[in-house]
DNA sequence: GAAAACTGACACTCCAGAGTTCCAGATATT
DNA sequence: AATATCTGGAACTCTGGAGTGTCAGTTTTC
């Protein structure tokens, strides 16, 4: 079952080049793949909006592209179906909300609790910031990126690998194994994705303070469990 | 917007009693709630086998009507949508689940490391055993959950609380709120479900030890962060 | 045996949304 | 100015599934 036609970011469409003379894909100033282009994230960005909104399954095609100021035409120019915007819309928001917090750690890649503790308020803040895409990415995918789960499974293990990758050089000698260290790794995510999920459908009741403040101390266990070096409360 | 009419077990349907003469419910030598009764759990069985199987999204009531071996009528005389269907199936399906824990974990209810190993086993263990069942409840229940989730709410808010409450008498003095108490519960909770996740859409390949020796760790080292009693590696 | 209520199966209407096609107007090229 | 391409908008068909209705046959009660 094929539900996936390569998210490829933007099909080239082969230039309907029938005849032989003049138009060389210019319009309105802006080249033909560019302006494709530019549908597509808008499209993309309604995704975001109206998914993270309404859900998925209350979102047609029809209403996305009244969203994104295009017509149906444009839709199926750029994808095949609405699970593949789904990924795409995914796709982006997920990168946007890594990116935040990859910026927000870099400074403080020598100090495990420092950067820790960034990381963990970042996240949290990120997504009481853009609710629409938190709700996309902590809710709305979980279970249709399991059908497609092996689409993003590499990245998602790569990410995973990153994690395992950099705590490790910080580990004492005679730990858990590499596949146990990913399992842990694993559970770290879920855990703030779990707490995300619950804080979204509350409102953002709770202060981040309290969520930065109980993953720290889940963390912080692990961290002496595991025998990081430097870390002590 | 009211998604959900109250779940109630079953409506006794107000017995069309239009006139004042015999008949008094019985047929097939059962009542008429024991009948719809079993019509109802019928209903429930078929939704956990196919929306755990296929999807949500790709459950029609033609095909859960099939699956039950009755006719649509029947449907609409126990719930009023396919939402309403998925709920009392999520419900059902986690009954069980929390139901084996819960037993396998009770005689071990004074020696905590035995009870986290035997509780984690068992886990990890009855979803492999029930993939339809744990496909509904971990990965098809999110999104649906997120928008009743009032009624979700507090039962679960009830379970977290069960948890707090079993672990405070071993902690000492000075550790966190009950407020972070909570949230480290919930984590734990999200790294579990996260790891069902995963480990579902990839067909069960890890070894189940390899989860539970992971998901331990993350518990031994919240129990020595709070400064569980009677816990030391 | 007759009346009432229940059952199962099918037929039916209705609609939203998917996917396609057409066309008039705008923009570019020569 | 003439030709070709691109754009936005709408009209169109088609289908699956929701929800309702009908009816003949069965079981119960009196």
């Amino acid at each position: 079952m094929q539900i996936l036609a390569v998210p490829s970011p933007s099909t080239p469409s082969k230039k309907a080049q029938t005849n032989t003379r003049q138009h060389s894909g210019r319009y309105a100033g802006k080249s033909a793949s560019t302006r494709e282009r530019e549908r597509r994230e808008k499209l993309v960005a309604a995704g975001i909006t109206l998914i993270g909104r309404n859900g998925f399954a209350a979102t047609s095609i029809d209403a996305l592209c009244a969203e994104a100021g295009l017509t149906k035409r444009y839709f199926y120019q750029s994808f095949s179906s609405r699970e593949e915007l789904l990924t795409a819309s995914y796709d982006a928001a997920n990168r946007e909300f890594i990116k935040a917090i990859m910026q927000a750690a870099a400074p403080h890649l020598q100090d495990s609790k420092n950067l820790v503790r960034t990381g963990l308020q970042t996240c949290f803040q990120w997504v009481q910031d853009h609710p629409d895409e938190a709700r996309l990415i902590m809710l709305e995918a979980v279970s249709v990126r399991a059908q497609i789960g092996h689409v993003y499974g590499d990245r998602y293990d790569e990410f995973v690998s990153l994690l395992v990758n950099f705590t490790k050089p910080f580990l004492e000698d005679g730990g858990p194994g590499d596949n146990v260290l990913r399992v842990m790794a694993k559970g770290s995510v879920g855990a703030i994705m779990h707490l995300c999920q619950g804080w979204i459908t509350t409102d953002f009741k709770q202060p981040v303070d309290q969520l930065v403040d109980g993953m720290e101390r889940i963390f912080s266990g692990m961290a002496q469990v595991l025998g990081v070096q430097g870390w002590r409360d």
